[in-house]
DNA sequence: ATGGTTTTTACTGCGTC
DNA sequence: GACGCGGTAAAAACCAT
């Protein structure tokens, strides 16, 4: 799945539109460059020192699988070996071997004893699979289960349902993230009413996240909206330059951005020829026809969009 | 709870293929 | 006639207060 170049660069395709992504494996970051997709390269791509030279190639290597945030206890257990020998590889004598027991036995006890502890890997292995459905990236998962264990730690998931924290807190990671999924999306996915995610995440960004988190752009929405319709690039482009150009209080204000990105791209379609009917583009956006019309009405009322013929555009 | 704003629903009329 | 498009009124949903 992963290839990498010579260069340093992984490369793989985006699980959202399908295109090629492109990214730095030293930061460790890959982008897709139509529809903002962010993931991480894959962290157990050998070790993670660069070696300098030869002599330090052999000097560092990595033990471990990589920590995550994902399993309840960040994926770092110790197991007491079975096999009764010490480190020398001689057998235990009686006494010892007694001690060792016990020790297993309390070990398992005390792995997920509390309550706490138990609800918490409960929530973060919904949290997996609820990101896995959508077809989220990996620091998606990891930032929803970072949020859920401090809203634990805050007592503000204390007598919740589960599948609404859930649910929420992975789309307040998506707007972290800067993945556009909406809360229809998300909640159609963990099989709730778009009400009441919106409850719960109301709630976790008032108490947890203190600090607001914008939703994603109208440009985001734009390429997201391009890439699932399987729309001509040079739609996109247009409807890219249009909304750069007029992005003004004026017409975006209070207005939901997918209704905003479906007349961009619904009026780019019409200029360029291909003339996608709004319905179409309406559905893709998850908005109406109407809003799509009253969105392009008050751009077309606010702008002179004059075509320009030229060479390269 | 409430009031202002936006979106949806439902319906109509127009022009074109 | 079916389809795409543009418009409107009223209901519903949303959001800040």
């Amino acid at each position: 799945m992963w290839e990498k170049s010579e260069d340093g660069v992984f490369r793989t395709s985006c699980p959202v539109c399908g295109n090629r992504l492109i990214g730095d494996a030293e930061k460790g970051e890959l982008v897709c460059p139509t529809c903002g997709y962010v993931t991480f390269a894959p962290a157990d791509e050998g070790p993670e020192w660069k070696a300098m030279d030869l002599e330090e190639k052999n000097k560092r290597v990595r033990v471990g699988s990589p920590t995550t945030l994902a399993l309840h206890d960040l994926g770092l257990t110790t197991e007491i070996s079975a096999t009764m020998r010490d480190s020398h590889g001689k057998y235990l004598d009686p006494a010892m071997r007694a001690s060792v027991e016990k020790m297993k036995k309390w070990q398992s006890r005390i792995r997920t004893i509390s309550s706490e502890e138990r609800g918490l890997s409960n929530v973060l292995s919904r949290i997996s699979e609820l990101c896995e459905s959508l077809n989220l990236p990996h620091n998606v998962a990891e930032t929803a289960a970072q949020i859920y264990r401090t809203s634990a730690r805050m007592k503000v998931a204390k007598s919740k349902s589960i599948l609404g924290m859930t649910a929420a807190t992975v789309y307040l990671a998506c707007r972290k993230c800067g993945v556009s999924r909406t809360l229809k999306e998300v909640a159609r996915g963990a099989g709730l009413e778009k009400g009441s995610v919106a409850r719960y995440f109301r709630l976790v960004l008032k108490d947890v996240e203190k600090t607001y988190v914008p939703p994603p752009s109208v440009e985001k929405y734009i390429s997201k909206l391009v890439n699932m319709a399987k729309i001509d690039p040079r739609v996109e482009h247009l409807a890219l330059m249009l909304s750069r150009k007029t992005n003004d209080s004026k017409i975006s204000s209070g207005k939901a951005p997918a209704g905003l990105a479906a007349a961009y791209v619904y009026l780019s379609s019409v200029m360029l020829g291909e003339h996608l009917p709004q319905r179409e583009v309406a559905e893709f956006a998850e908005v109406t026809e109407v809003t799509v019309r009253n969105r392009c009405r008050e751009i077309l009322d606010n702008y002179v969009i004059r075509q320009e013929v030229s060479g390269s555009d």
